[in-house]
DNA sequence: CGACTATTTCTATAAGTATCGAAATACTTC
DNA sequence: GAAGTATTTCGATACTTATAGAAATAGTCG
């Protein structure tokens, strides 16, 4: 079973239940089949509007129909409803910052010995490459062309070490962040620019 | 923590939801918070089309906002997803047939005594009052206005028990479905006759 | 306080769609 | 095959809303 979705499915799977009328036809499914005419009662409305639901229910693979006598009998396909709260939940857990996907086999050991398995730092190694694999780690936690308060960046930093002046103050050193002057802003510089500094 | 809600607040979940940048919006707060200008950017839309999207987005619990310097950086409530995952996940089971709910300690006691956990009959009572309850237990699984073929009524009635040709006998001689003369097809009485026969 | 910036609010427009009634279709029954 | 039933399709209308641009607001900086 694949629970992988395209965008444009996850877009129509919301835009469907987020009309009212189709969101209780889906609660009255969940308990029993229903014919056309008998929604269409429930819910107080004509036929032709509850089959017009019923055809974008079935497209966006909610609900499945079989033919009984005269009758067209509705049900509901649970599976689509348990299907799409995996993938609620999987977009629940957020993506973790850039790294991870990308990082060399070097990085991934280097993090490996120098940060608890929640992130934080637990010792700086002492050779600069080492160094900036750590600083580098942080980074995502800051957004380019935003200008952050002192107090802000240390909010942010403490949560890698307890020393976030020194973190701070190597982030600006080694060029992965600038500092004005007067106002006591910080920003994220520029990848390429931070790479020759 | 409350996972009900109310229908209106479900539509507005999946209405906000259902709209294709505001999805898009919602997979990029995912990864790390954004400013207003900064979604416009990566959705090539205007400000004050991403700032109406957002407005919507909170609206239905799913971002939060703090204040930086100028700017306005937006990040995702990801408890709103999992909560409304969970929802889902209920809404998945369907609702045990009407029965459960209203049931009299008779009957529930008769029903522990007759069925398996799964709501099968074991045996069948000698007393009638006793008889009835199960036959009641069966009924909510066949519609109102629904006449059915006698292949598929069997087929309902399997789930409850192997001897369906007796089953459906009893049905219709206690009164609680009716059978056409020529063509074999079978529909639920309503509840007034069926209780009065 | 005055200059400047990001964001929100306002206004108007265009696109999408829920709804109904009528006509067309599909299927059952006799 | 003809009559009858449930459902779908079609055509028209009313309502919602996504969008952009301009004006108003809220906040920061010097």
């Amino acid at each position: 079973m694949d629970h992988s979705k395209r965008t444009s499915d996850l877009v129509e799977f919301f835009k469907v239940l987020g009309e009212p009328n189709r969101l209780r036809i889906v609660g009255l499914l969940a308990q029993r089949a229903y014919t056309v005419e008998q929604l269409g009662a429930a819910l107080g409305v004509g036929v032709s509007t509850v089959s017009h639901h019923l055809t974008r229910l079935a497209g966006a693979g909610l609900v499945s129909a079989r033919s009984e006598s005269y009758y067209n009998l509705y049900s509901l396909k649970t599976s689509a409803l348990s299907d799409m709260a995996k993938t609620l939940l999987a977009q629940a857990q957020p993506v973790r910052p850039e790294s991870e996907q990308e990082l060399s086999d070097y990085d991934r050991k280097v993090l490996a010995t120098f940060t608890t398995s929640d992130g934080r730092i637990k010792t700086f190694p002492m050779q600069e490459r080492k160094f900036r694999v750590l600083l580098r780690h942080i980074l995502p936690s800051f957004s380019h062309g935003v200008r952050y308060t002192e107090k802000r960046v240390n909010e942010i930093l403490s949560k890698y070490n307890d020393d976030t002046a020194r973190l701070r103050r190597w982030l600006v050193d080694f060029g992965y962040m600038a500092r004005e002057g007067g106002g006591g802003k910080y920003w994220r510089v520029d990848e390429r620019e931070a790479s020759a500094g």
